[in-house]
RNA sequence: GCGGCUGUAGCUCAACGGAUAGAGCAUUUGACUACGGAUCAAAAGGUUAGGGGUUCGAAUCCCUUCAGCCGCGCCA
């Protein structure tokens, strides 16, 4: 009995009542997902419990502890299902049959990696922009959250049937590559870099390659042309070596270079947004909520970055995408209202075609200090930096395992332990542990298939809590997904790991010395492998490494 | 001034409006001659920043006060 099918049970069951009693079937969930199903605290309070009584008696014109007691009687002849009790002021508390509990560790086992898999956001076709640092220096701090957020997002989306598209949007136009451009020319020249511009050693290493190239070149173009490509060079191989892959780099000058620009401020002059004053272009952006009216294009006839952003939306709904995600830094959290705005002024729903999701600051702490430099980029601290502090499974970790609404501080010497406060550790540890246990199994001649799988040996109390724990995995990554928020998958394997080394210390797995291989050591090397199933299919959804041997 | 986020155990943080607010660390007390002790068992620790409201039920939603971080350009 899984919680979709009590799910399913229940509403039919709902459904049956309300039926029979001649009550407004319209105010039940229309869909099985739409019923609460969860697992409560309390083993008290059964195996799983549901408030649905709750929810809907008082609309229905009935007390919820009277339908819960309906709902009951109904129930409890179903299979599966050993016992149901009403509590409190409606809950109904069910137990499940325990004998078909150990079943779920063939379940997994078979299923292997797509265990967890769901069917949640088929349909959803979505279009995911993270990261997407300046291409004038190296990636920072601040975007190298969403490398591994956004990553982990995406495959959470992807193993809940959605299609995704990951993509970088490389800010290859405008002021701010001119600086760069200026910056890498003055380098070259030998001369001091301009006020306004970059600093960093990674100016000079990329003026000097580019002299080797071109040992005459001395033009502003010809650095900006090719250190624009150095520095994507440089940015893609970081994200690849933190294990990000992202399906689409997407130039902002493509936008200028095809008139896309120009098009999309036709098409919100179409749609009765648009004014001139002052000699600029705006967008009315105030009529959708924004708090000021958004330059376009400035005075000078040049297009501002806004009209790059309402250009590139509306790139995205070309190429068919329903859902634009992107995911900023909570210094542009700013931007959330103009580019709500910018969508409704399209004529689409920002509420359904939009979704912004803003990640707090990331600080890097060396005895418990931040730290504020970095050997390659000044006084901007880098990917590189913390991936060199840290390595990228700890990088990866530390910042999936957090709400990406509270900030987080990295504490190098935290990260770099190799103890249980360290949580990448934690759960690697616990990964390789049954992998461990797996192979001393195939040493000493055990086999899953020594004899025919009996689930109902597996009925210790740790072996019980551990199948729970199991069965809790699917819904886990459902809702992790639906609500963007990868640090549940994280958090879950940790409660995992804990419910294994339970196991594990109550239940022998392996014959010990010269005792025969039973059915229960088969069950139990069962449950080691369904455990291990789950631990790395987990860790893969956070793109984390679950090692064999530490 | 306006806006976003945050405020939960000594510390770091969880908790999709549900029942007695949970983990890890730290503290105290226990457990190993066999599968990795990088472990396990137990104790102790809370006015969920303060105040009001909505609800059968609030850490969670609304209002308000306080504190911290970030932002508010014809920059990108």
């Amino acid at each position: 009995m899984t919680p979709e099918n009590l799910a399913a049970a229940i509403l039919s069951a709902a459904r049956a009542v309300f039926t029979a009693r001649d009550l407004d079937l319209s105010v039940l969930p229309e869909e099985v997902t739409q019923v609460t199903v969860e697992r409560p605290r309390n083993p008290e309070h059964g195996d799983y419990a549901t408030n649905l009584a709750l929810q809907v008696g008082k609309r229905a014109g009935i007390n919820p502890r009277e339908l819960a007691g309906l709902l009951a009687d109904e129930l409890s002849g179903t299979k599966g299902i050993s016992g149901v009790e009403i509590a409190g002021p409606g809950f109904l508390n069910i137990r499940v049959d325990a004998a078909a509990a150990g079943e779920l560790a063939r379940v997994i086992v078979i299923q292997g990696s797509i265990y967890g898999y769901g069917d949640k956001l088929k349909g959803l076709k979505a279009n995911l922009e993270f990261v997407s640092a300046n291409p004038t220096g190296p990636i920072h701090l601040g975007a190298v959250r969403w490398a591994a957020v956004g990553d982990a997002l995406s495959r959470l989306l992807k193993a809940q049937g959605a299609e995704v598209v990951n993509e970088y949007y490389f800010n290859d136009a405008g002021a701010q590559i001119d600086r760069f451009a200026l910056s890498l020319l003055a380098s070259a020249r030998g001369e001091a870099i301009p006020e306004d511009g970059y600093g960093g050693a990674y100016i000079a290493e990329i003026a000097n390659e580019i002299k080797a190239k071109h040992p005459d070149a001395d033009d502003q173009e010809t650095f900006r042309v090719e250190g624009v490509e150095l520095m994507f060079r440089q940015i893609k191989s970081s994200l690849a070596e933190f294990g990000t892959h992202f399906d689409v780099y997407f130039n902002e000058k493509d936008l200028h270079g095809k008139g896309e620009l120009a098009l999309a401020v036709t098409r919100l002059r179409e749609q009765g947004h648009v004014f001139d004053q002052d000699g600029a272009v705006w967008l009315r952006t105030t009529d959708f909520g924004d708090d000021k009216d958004r330059v376009i294009v400035r005075s000078n006839g040049e297009a501002t970055y806004f009209a790059a952003d309402c250009a590139y939306y509306l790139d995205k709904r070309n190429r068919g995408f329903d859902k634009v995600i992107i995911m900023l830094g909570a210094d542009h959290h700013g931007y959330v209202g103009r580019y709500k705005a910018l969508v409704a002024a399209f004529g689409d729903d920002p509420d359904t075609n939009l979704e912004i999701l803003i990640g707090q600051m990331v600080n890097l702490l060396r005895e418990g200090e931040p730290v504020r430099m970095s050997k390659r980029a000044g006084t901007v601290v880098t990917m590189e930096d913390l991936v060199e502090a840290i390595g990228v499974d700890a990088s990866r970790y530390a910042l999936a395992r957090y709400s990406s609404d509270s900030p987080i501080d990295i504490d190098i010497d935290l990260w770099t332990r190799a103890s249980k406060d360290n949580p990448v550790y934690y759960v690697q540890y616990v990964a390789a542990r049954t992998a461990s246990v797996a192979r001393n199994a195939s040493d000493t001649g055990l086999t899953r298939d020594n004899f025919d799988f009996d689930p109902s040996l597996l009925k210790h109390p740790k072996e019980l809590e551990l199948l729970k724990a199991l069965g809790d995995y699917p819904s886990i990554v459902a809702s992790a997904a639906e609500l963007r928020e990868p640090h549940r998958v994280a958090r879950y394997l940790e409660d995992l790991a804990g419910d294994y080394h339970r196991f594990y210390e109550n239940c022998r797995i392996l014959p010990m010395g010269d005792e025969e291989i039973s059915a229960q050591h088969v069950a139990r090397l069962w449950l080691n492998d369904a455990t291990r199933t789950v631990l790395v299919n987990g860790l893969t959804l956070l793109g984390v490494s679950a090692p064999e041997r530490m």
